[in-house]
DNA sequence: CATGGCTTTACC
DNA sequence: GGTAAAGC
């Protein structure tokens, strides 16, 4: 169950939130040993260079210029104060199982909010809450429920100095949309409207959130609250620790604009590198003014697409309901003269290693109702000068440390082309510097009191819906909206969330008037509100959507909505951002797209596979068939050298290989194929010489023009699979250099695939 | 030798 | 299946 995305027609329409321990690993030391609070903290990992690595670092010692990637003994000299937390070691390795614990109590405590919890790594979670903020919405609207100020208290909006001016901000729309409305994009009004208001909601709900998080666990948490997992992932680091941040739709394109392009969650890495040095941009609001295809052309298509919505704040991710991860794994390094140099070595870490993972899916078994069925090892060699890493799976049998032990050491020693040095049955050829067991392909079970019956039912939202109608609410703090908006602000013994938020110290709002009309006003835009839409989901498995909220709209707030969404289409757009943007070809980023694609059986797997996805799927079989008859090739052949070692063919296996893939290739039905041995994909036998002059001809140009390659391709250009940046691989080098033969240069850049 | 030990995802 | 990137 791959990454489900929402209908851009919803793009603004859910209320997401990423949940994020403040330097979580301090915190959890602080619970554990109440003697250290109030102190300058740090939690290293034990190291005996340098006092050790710090791999979490809490606000007081921050202050004092601490940060990671520094030693213990580097921490010490900006802050001779700092208690220095140990993470414990057991079996000569990290244990950092009190943190795997703590951030499943803090997981646990959010899961009651809402099923659609989605947890990104031991301290982080998203949440989608868009289902109790219209639940709540419709409290309010019919006088149940009313927002009060202290829930906004520690809350902030991107774009204002304070929450005080966002409410008042809200208060002046709501205050005079006929004037303004008249003149312009009534729609885009209605949709910032609805949606800040949302937003205040959900404030207020991640405030209880965060409430419940700090009484039942003792930590406490930033958040950000925007509508999708990207912004509300940026938008938690604005203001930290224990605060929560808004997004509203209007501020992203001005914070856009000095936010520099590495700060968004998957472009932080190379990519993100590469996307500043191609484009010579810097900030978010320089991506957005590329047109999609430009961004497709020079980077991957999909990636294009993505970065095309990001840029204009859209991001259609669903949140994923996921409480386990998928594998558990345990590594180590050896770096320098602690390489491991032999086998007793090897194996005692390896023991070691397992008895870790043993005793870890020993533990999941028992909460999860699971078990693995496939361990991998990776492990890395120092070969001559270089670091050979490699990755290796096999079938896990049982939870057994020295089954897993065994099985690991053989499947190092089956791959490695020479394990032991010449004459030596102990010292490794190869010293290695790294080893990692982890499990995975976990199956499920129905357990006892824990069958399938429950498993669904999780999913399916009722559990939330009576858990958190209202969450740890105490009833006194409830207010009633419409008494309060009809009576006098001042005389009524409740406050009103806006009159109260702008009375208190957050910020004053000193007229009056304006309370009492923001408390009618608000009332109306209530009652166009919609509910969840069905169709906000409608690509999600049933069983991941959020229950449908039992609320009729009254017949203006239906008309209201189609009016909008009929506006939409009469202008054919999606996007109202962005003025300059075509109408996208988005079918290969909606999931419901693929629904419509006829299934084709796979001869190999018998799976049925979307039409579309065919031949990458048949590239995988193929990848799949290449590597394991190298393998085999290369085994054969090395028997063959140790019996003959004067019959030496370097072509046998390659040429073998093609033979084999050519086999494979018109054994299936479908086109035969081979792999290009520049660009790894797989091409049409017919169009192979042509693919590789084309290769051919992009290397010659590469080297009359290096500096060429770093422009942008036009948009009018063609996308070119070896102009758009992927990922960095080795690619085998194998030269050709049959320049001779080329025909005309250019001719070969506009129609190869 | 020098963040280390994780986990996930996309690609071939 | 195996690899690299990415992020905490």
């Amino acid at each position: 169950m791959s990454k489900q995305y929402i209908n851009i027609n919803h793009k603004y329409d859910r209320i997401i939130v990423l949940v994020d321990m403040d330097c979580f690993y301090c915190q959890v030391e602080e619970k554990l040993n109440p003697q250290i609070r109030g102190n300058p903290i740090a939690v290293v990992q034990y190291n005996p260079w340098q006092g050790g690595g710090i791999i979490a670092v809490n606000y007081a010692a921050r202050a004092k210029g601490v940060t990671r990637h520094m030693r213990g003994d580097e921490a010490r000299k900006h802050c001779p104060e700092i208690v220095l937390m140990q993470v414990p070691q057991i079996r000569g390795k990290a244990d950092i199982n009190k943190y795997r614990e703590a951030g499943k109590e803090v997981a646990d405590v959010l899961k009651t909010f809402t099923p659609l919890l989605e947890r990104a790594s031991v301290d982080e979670a998203y949440m989608d809450i868009t289902k109790l903020v219209l639940s709540r919405l419709r409290d309010m609207n019919e006088g149940k429920y009313q927002i009060v100020p202290e829930k906004l208290a520690d809350t902030f909006a991107v774009g204002y100095d304070s929450i005080g001016d966002f409410v008042k901000k809200i208060s002046y729309d709501l205050e005079g949309p006929n004037e303004v409305e008249e003149m312009e994009n009534v729609e885009e009004h209605v949709v910032n409207r609805k949606s800040d208001i949302k937003l205040l909601i959900g404030a207020s709900i991640v405030n209880e959130i965060r409430t419940v998080v700090k009484n039942k666990t003792g930590f406490e948490c930033s958040a950000g609250i925007a509508h999708n997992k990207i912004l509300a992932k940026l938008t938690a680091g604005f203001h930290k620790p224990n605060r929560q941040t808004i997004l509203p739709l209007k501020s992203i394109a001005k914070m856009y604009q000095t936010l520099p392009i590495k700060k968004i969650k998957g472009l932080g890495g190379k990519l993100g590198d590469q996307v500043c040095e191609v484009l010579k941009v810097q900030y978010m609001s320089e991506l957005a003014k590329f047109p999609e295809k430009l961004l497709q052309c020079n980077f991957d298509e999909r990636i294009g697409s993505w970065m095309f919505l990001i840029a204009k704040g859209i991001d259609l991710e669903a949140v994923t309901p996921k409480f386990n991860s998928k594998s558990i794994g345990c590594c180590k390094r050896f770096p320098g003269k602690n390489a491991i140099g032999g086998v007793a070595t090897l194996k005692h870490w390896l023991s070691e290693l397992a008895a870790e993972i043993q005793e870890r899916l020993e533990k999941d078994m028992n909460e999860n109702n699971r078990i693995a069925k496939q361990i991998t090892v990776s492990y890395t060699q120092q070969v001559n000068d270089n670091d050979v890493s490699s990755t290796r799976s096999v079938p896990l049998v049982a939870y057994d440390a020295e089954k897993i032990t065994t099985d690991a050491l053989e499947t190092i020693r089956r791959n490695s082309v020479t394990f032991f040095k010449s004459g030596s049955s102990s010292a490794l050829n190869n010293p290695i510097t790294f080893l990692g067991i982890s499990a995975g392909k976990f199956d499920s079970f129905p357990g006892k009191g824990n069958g399938l019956k429950e498993m669904f039912s999780n999913m399916s939202g009722k559990v939330a819906q009576e858990n958190l109608k209202e969450p740890e609410m105490p009833p006194e703090q409830k207010h009633v909206l419409k008494t309060d908006s009809q009576g006098d602000p001042k005389k009524s013994g409740n406050t009103s969330v806006c009159d109260t938020v702008l009375n208190s110290n957050i910020t004053s709002l000193n007229d009056s008037v304006n309370k009492s009309k923001v408390q009618v006003q608000l009332q109306q835009v209530f009652e166009i509100e919609e509910t969840v839409n069905e169709s906000t989901y409608s690509c999600l498995p049933s069983s991941s959507r959020p229950e449908q909220v039992n609320y009729v709209p009254s017949s203006s707030s239906i008309s209201e909505i189609k009016h909008v969404i009929s506006k939409m289409n009469d202008k054919g757009k999606i996007s109202d951002l962005n003025d300059q943007v075509a109408p996208v070809d988005y079918h290969n980023t909606y999931a419901e797209y693929y629904q419509a694609v006829a299934l084709i059986q796979c001869t190999e797997c018998k799976t049925n596979i979307p039409e579309n996805e065919m031949q990458s799927h048949r590239d995988f079989h193929l990848a799949l068939q290449l590597s394991q008859k190298q393998r085999e090739d290369f085994r054969n052949e090395l028997k063959q050298k140790k019996i003959l070692p004067e019959v030496k063919s370097k072509t046998s296996t390659t040429a073998k290989l093609t033979q084999f893939l050519k086999q494979q290739v018109t054994g299936n039905s479908i086109t035969p194929t081979e792999r290009c041995t520049e660009c790894g994909k797989f091409i049409p036998c017919a169009n192979l010489s042509e693919h590789t002059d084309y290769h051919t001809a992009r290397k010659l140009q590469f080297e009359l023009n290096q500096t060429d390659m770093k422009k942008i391709v036009p948009i009018g250009q063609p996308c070119q699979p070896s102009n758009t940046i992927k990922r960095k691989r080795s690619k085998s080098k194998e030269q050709n250099p049959q320049l001779s033969k080329i025909k005309n240069l250019t001719s070969y850049f506009n129609k190869i695939p």
